[in-house]
DNA sequence: TTGACACTAGACAGACCTGTCTGTCTAGCA
DNA sequence: TGCTAGACAGACAGGTCTGTCTAGTGTCAA
């Protein structure tokens, strides 16, 4: 959800750099479909023979800027709820300041992976890319809500990532910070009710982070 | 959200209804630039002419789909709100019920309004048309939290709304009854931690239903 | 019977889509 | 100097898209 690499630093990138960012760019603001090959190849300055050779097919070219995404909002989440402090229990809430930056963000346009399922067809390998990035980004959550001694985690990481989900798909719609602000309170008290400030903290069922 | 009508009642509705049905199952399914006016016209047996008779534009098809869905699940919320039983705390809970049977619906691919704006470029009647929904229902949900005495019902709202859009959203990736059960679970909690139930109940600012 | 009206059927224009293909240019290297 | 790899430029095929238009059909009321 970076800003677009300047005009100047895409022409000295690589083909294939410029044509994945110039995708990347594109296809977020505008959709998938609402994209086609001729303006990626437009924009970037490149051939259309090269963006062939680079991505056989458009689904190709669309696989990897769900790549590129997926990325580049793991780490956001990831920096944000570090950011937080050590407590796990901070960490779970930390990580909606992510939200907030991206609402944030001039040309926010929501949840990408949200975004591109609704235009991709159940079943289509686009579609399961986004079904995959959805259960990595529940997982991790998961793993930090268990560190934080949640008695149930996996309750506790379908409903903050509910919120997340939330917070960023309405984004679509109008990218409020307020909307952000609010889904941060509800993850604090989510997090606190499900496992309260005297409650031993470090899983609950064994699991450690080497497991 | 309903089921499409049978091919019968179909046939007997009048050629807009049969337009009009056959956008909203088309459109709901594959999105709005995943589904020409050839393949409107052609399944609901209506002649290209009286297609764009009724509607004018492709836009205005699109916009008399977002009133239908609109209504509809407005009234499923409400539906499902009420049934919950006469104390607005737990109507503001209920109204989670409508999430989980529309993921348990054949066909469930998520929120349509968030769905298509992910198409539409902002700024445009399409566009705008899906902000308004968005805060339609988050005023009524506003009023009901006013109504259960939350201190700031305007947060609690945003809150819920989230999880809504969260739930109903993620629906397009995969429809988890799971996880509209983990909302309605977080929505407990929030709404429970917002107003408890000792608290005076009525609107906590002098306002009134009537105002 | 006649005329108005709503509908069907489908050709058509013009734009855009994806993906293939031919040919040209340039930089690096032997 | 000749060779090669990689990129550029853009025509092209075959299809889809929206929206317009002509012509024919069925119905109903005056």
């Amino acid at each position: 959800m970076a800003a677009a690499t300047s005009e100047e630093t895409a022409r000295a990138a690589s083909p294939r750099d410029r044509i994945l960012e110039t995708a990347f760019r594109l296809f977020y603001a505008h959709g998938i479909r609402g994209v086609g090959v001729d303006a990626v190849i437009a924009e970037s300055g490149v051939a259309k023979a090269t963006l062939y050779k680079h991505f056989r097919r458009k689904d190709d070219l669309v696989l990897a800027y769900l790549e590129k995404v997926d990325q580049a909002w793991r780490a956001q989440l990831e920096a944000a709820s570090e950011a937080a402090g050590p407590d796990p229990r901070d960490r779970l809430v930390g990580m909606f300041d992510a939200l907030t930056t991206a609402c944030r963000q001039d040309g926010f346009r929501g949840c990408a992976f949200i975004n591109t399922a609704s235009e991709a067809e159940p079943g289509s390998e686009v579609h399961a890319r986004t079904v995959e990035h959805k259960a990595a980004v529940r997982e991790w959550v998961r793993d930090l809500a268990d560190t934080a001694g949640a008695p149930d985690p996996d309750g506790l990481s379908r409903a903050l990532t509910l919120l997340l989900d939330g917070g960023l798909s309405a984004g679509v719609l109008d990218a409020d910070p307020q909307s952000a602000e609010a889904a941060k309170g509800a993850a604090r008290t989510l997090a606190e009710t499900a496992c309260p400030r005297d409650a031993p903290s470090g899983g609950s069922s064994g699991r450690t982070q080497m497991g």
